[in-house]
DNA sequence: TATATATACCTTGACAGGCGAGGTATCTTG
DNA sequence: CAAGATACCTCGCCTGTCAAGGTATATATA
C-alpha cells in the first residue's frame, strides 16, 4: 500500500530539506532515494518535486546550480541556506506537534477511563 | 503554535469518523470537541467541517437526520454507517503507515551508524 | 542503424481540499 | 434592543499534487 496525496502534502518540503541536510543533490537523486528509502511506499511525483524546489528556492530556503558534468545529462544541484535549516527545524518541530495531535483527534476512545 | 492547513488536510474526513464512532453527533458540538480536545491547537474550520459532511455523506459513510429540538436552533445529526466504520479503520491504517514513513524521511541522520 | 531504456531536466492545466467571507435563524443575557 | 452564543449553510479563492506532455544525452541491444 502506498501513501495517498493528501497525507503526502505538506511534507514535500521537510522532505526534500532533509535530505539536502546531508549534502548537496540533484532531484532525480533525491526522487531514487526516497523511493529506495521507503521501498516504493512513497513516490515523489516528477511535477512534485520540482514545483517544490521552485518553492523552496523561492522562499530562500535553497539556491541552485547547474553541475560540471562532462558527459551525461546535466544536473542542477541544490543546497540548503542557513534559512533552510531554520525553516527544516520548523517544520519539524510541526510535524511532531502535528503527530500528537492528530493521534489524539483520531484514536478510538471507546473506554472514557474514568469510571470508578 | 497551532497545525498548519497542509498537515490538516487528509485527516478532517478520519476525524469527524473518529468522532461519530462514539456517537452521533453534530456539526457545532464536533468542533467543539475538537477545539477543546486539543486545546485550541486544532481547529477545524467551519467551511472544512461542512464540505467535509457532504463529502463522508456522498460517500455513504455517515447519514444524517434533523434533531427534534423543541427549542433553540435546529440541529443536523449525523452516524457513522458500516462502510464509514470500515473507511474508519482503512484511515487509521494508512495513518499509521504514513507516519513510519514521513518519520523515516524527515528524520535527520548525520550519524551514518555503519562505520567500524 | 534503429530502438529502447535509463538518466536528467522542465511546464501546463486540471483537480481537490481548506477556508475567508458572507449569510440565515433561534435563544439568552445585559 | 443589542450582543453574543448556538447552529446551520454556500460561494469563490488559494495552494499543493500530479497526469500528461515535452527536451536532451548516453548506453545497450536487436
Amino acid at each position: 500500500m502506498s501513501i495517498t496525496s493528501d497525507l503526502i502534502r505538506g511534507h514535500t518540503d521537510t522532505i526534500i530539506l532533509s535530505h539536502l541536510l546531508q549534502g548537496d543533490s540533484y532531484g532525480y537523486q533525491i526522487n531514487k532515494a526516497i523511493d529506495q528509502k521507503t521501498n516504493h511506499q512513497y513516490e515523489l511525483k516528477e511535477a512534485t518535486l520540482y514545483t517544490a524546489f521552485r518553492r523552496l528556492e523561492q522562499a530562500g530556503y535553497i539556491y541552485s546550480y547547474w553541475g560540471d558534468e562532462t558527459t551525461g545529462a546535466r544536473r542542477r544541484y541544490y543546497s540548503i541556506t542557513k534559512e533552510g535549516h531554520a525553516a527544516y527545524d520548523r517544520l519539524r518541530r510541526e510535524w511532531e506537534e502535528a503527530k500528537e495531535i492528530i493521534d489524539k483527534l483520531i484514536m478510538e476512545e471507546t473506554n472514557n477511563g474514568s469510571q470508578a
